[in-house]
DNA sequence: TTCTGATCATAG
DNA sequence: CTATGATCAGAA
C-alpha cells in the first residue's frame, strides 16, 4: 500500500489531519507492515511508515521528501510529559572542501527552510504499536530562529575549517551540535587536521537540540 | 535523569 | 563510503 505524492501543500495537510490521533500500529497494519517489538534495530521505522502514509520518497532513494512542495518530513518523539525525548538529526557535516561555504548555502539552511514536524510518543514504556500520532505542524524559522541556528553553524564550521573537527563535542551550539553520524565508530571520512593536513576521523552530522524543537512545538501549540 | 558519543537498517 | 531514516545506552 504506497501512497501517491500528495499534489499539493493542502493535500499533504490533509493527510497528516487524518493520521493524528491512531496509533503506529493501527497505521502500520493500514499499509500491511510489521510493527517490530521495539526500534532497538529499526531506529528508522517511524519516519518511513510516516513517509509513507504521506507519499514521500518511497522508502529508498536519498530522499528529499516532498522536494516540488519545498517540504522535509520529521518525525519527533515525545515524552509522556510532552516534550522531545531526542534530538533531531537534519543532515551530515561538510569537513572538507568547506572553504567559502557560507550560512546562506549550507544543506542546514536548505533542510530547516520548511518542515513538517509530526510529534509521536516515544516513551519507552509505551509498546510501539499503541504510540499514539499528533497532530503535525508545518514549520518555518522565524528570524531569532534562523538567527540562533546561523551562530551555532558558524561557530562549529569555522572549528572544523581550522582542523579541530576532533575537538569539537556535541556541547557546542546552543541550538544545534555536532554528533557522529556512521554505522558505528569505526567509520572514517576524510577532514581537515592540524596545519591543514588530511586526517581521517568519524562522519559527523548536525543536530538540533530538544529545547530548540520543544520551543517550535510550544509555538505551534501555545 | 539528562546528555553525549555510539550504533542499527537499508539503498546506491 | 555516503546518505536516508533516527534511537540506544552508558557516562556524567
Amino acid at each position: 500500500m504506497t501512497t501517491p505524492a500528495p499534489k499539493d501543500l493542502d493535500e499533504l495537510m490533509q493527510r497528516v489531519d487524518d493520521m493524528a490521533g491512531l496509533t503506529l500500529g493501527q497505521l502500520a497494519s493500514h499499509h500491511g507492515i510489521p510493527v517490530p517489538e521495539n526500534l532497538r534495530r529499526d531506529k528508522g521505522w517511524t519516519g518511513q511508515l510516516i513517509e509513507t502514509h504521506l507519499g514521500a520518497t518511497a522508502g529508498s532513494k536519498p530522499m528529499q521528501d516532498f522536494i516540488h512542495l519545498g517540504v522535509e518530513l520529521k518525525t519527533i518523539p515525545l515524552s509522556l510529559s510532552g516534550s522531545p525525548l531526542e534530538t533531531t538529526y537534519v543532515c551530515v557535516a561538510p569537513l572538507i572542501n568547506i572553504q567559502g561555504l557560507c550560512w546562506q548555502d549550507s544543506l542546514v539552511k536548505h533542510k530547516l527552510q520548511r518542515v513538517l514536524w509530526v510529534p509521536i510518543e516515544g516513551d519507552r514504556q509505551i509498546p510501539v504499536a499503541q504510540r499514539r500520532i499528533g497532530t503535525g505542524i508545518l514549520w518555518e524559522p522565524n528570524n531569532d530562529e534562523e538567527q540562533l541556528l546561523k551562530q551555532d553553524w558558524e561557530e562549529i564550521m569555522e572549528l572544523i575549517a581550522l582542523g579541530k573537527v576532533e575537538s569539537v563535542s556535541a556541547r557546542h551550539g546552543d541550538v544545534l551540535q555536532l554528533r557522529p553520524k556512521a554505522a558505528n565508530s569505526k567509520v572514517v571520512t576524510e577532514a581537515i587536521g592540524k596545519e591543514g593536513k588530511t586526517i581521517m576521523t568519524n562522519p559527523r552530522g548536525f543536530y538540533l537540540k530538544t529545547g530548540f524543537t520543544a520551543s517550535i512545538l510550544a509555538r505551534a501549540f501555545g
